[in-house]
DNA sequence: AAATCGAGCAACCGCATTTGT
DNA sequence: TACAAATGCGGTTGCTCGATT
């Protein structure tokens, strides 16, 4: 048994939106707002499918998109964010404001890719081009893996918690390869009683966490604001990187 | 002028995650 | 808690258009 289409497909149109369709779509949101993307296309007189929908508006019709050239300090900063978070679009996206996920991720595939081999430099992993390659007992944030947890086991690594199929793997083996990544912190066990929040996990130097130093500060992944009431030490997880680390999930630092 | 090639980008697909019941 | 539906995300595809032969 497979998974039901979300649509019909039968009677969706494809491929590029007509002008009307746009206009529909647009006069749809605007007088009803976003939301129920399901639904949508009914109520707007569409025959697409919610998640075209969705995609149309997010990346092309939405009134604040910026379009247009990225700027040499977008650029700069979209490798800087991708050396820390990998093919995370949306959270780079999230750092741009006026650029979407998808925009990005053109970008950078016919763009910055290349800026980055013409400086030989790897853009999978940041890293020289000519350096010899990884072996198993280190990692990069950046080294895409496949899917999530690898990636997770790289954060986790660089925590200090150690992989048993990967023993060796430390936080200064991250700082090796993301010099970027500022890892002046101080990790300690779990099991250890440290209940000063700003002073032990999640603060990179000038007593600021890992989100501020992202320009988060007002988000919920700060934990600088929270004081005595926020730490999450509590529970047995630190929030590292906004984080909290009993799941580590940086899918967390994505900010509307 | 026609054919070919490659870059750029819009859109689709499938899977993962979140949300609701 | 389990399940289904809805939404979101990232990889990939395929079309368009300009450059080159």
């Amino acid at each position: 048994m497979g998974r039901s289409p979300c649509c019909e497909k039968a009677h969706t149109n494809k491929g590029a939106w007509t002008k009307e369709e746009d206009e529909r779509l647009i006069a749809y949101i605007r007088a009803h707002g976003e939301g129920c993307w399901r639904s949508l296309p009914k109520a707007a007189g569409l025959l697409r499918c919610g998640k075209s929908c969705r995609l149309r508006w997010i990346n092309y019709l939405r009134p604040d998109l910026k379009r247009g050239n990225f700027t040499e300090e977008e650029d700069e900063l979209i490798i800087k964010l991708h050396s820390l978070l990998g093919n995370k679009w949306s959270l780079i996206a999230g750092r741009l404001p006026g650029r979407t996920d998808n925009e990005i991720k053109n970008y950078w595939n016919t763009h910055i890719r290349r800026k980055l081999l013409n400086r030989g430099i790897d853009p999978a992993t940041h890293r020289p081009l000519n350096e010899p390659a990884q072996d198993a007992t280190t990692i990069s944030f950046a080294a895409a893996p496949s899917k999530q947890e690898p990636r997770d086991d790289a954060i986790a690594a660089a925590l200090g918690y150690k992989n048993e199929n990967n023993p060796t793997t430390t936080a200064a083996t991250v700082q090796e390869k993301c010099p970027d990544l500022n890892l002046e912190l101080r990790i300690s066990p779990p099991c250890q009683q440290q209940h000063q929040p700003d002073a032990s996990m999640g603060m990179v130097e000038g007593n600021h966490c890992f989100a501020c130093s992202l320009g988060l500060q007002n988000s919920k992944e700060c934990s600088c604001r929270r004081g005595a009431s926020g730490g999450s030490s509590a529970h047995g997880g630190y929030d590292f990187l906004g984080l909290k680390t009993s799941v580590l999930d940086f899918r967390t630092l994505e900010m509307k």
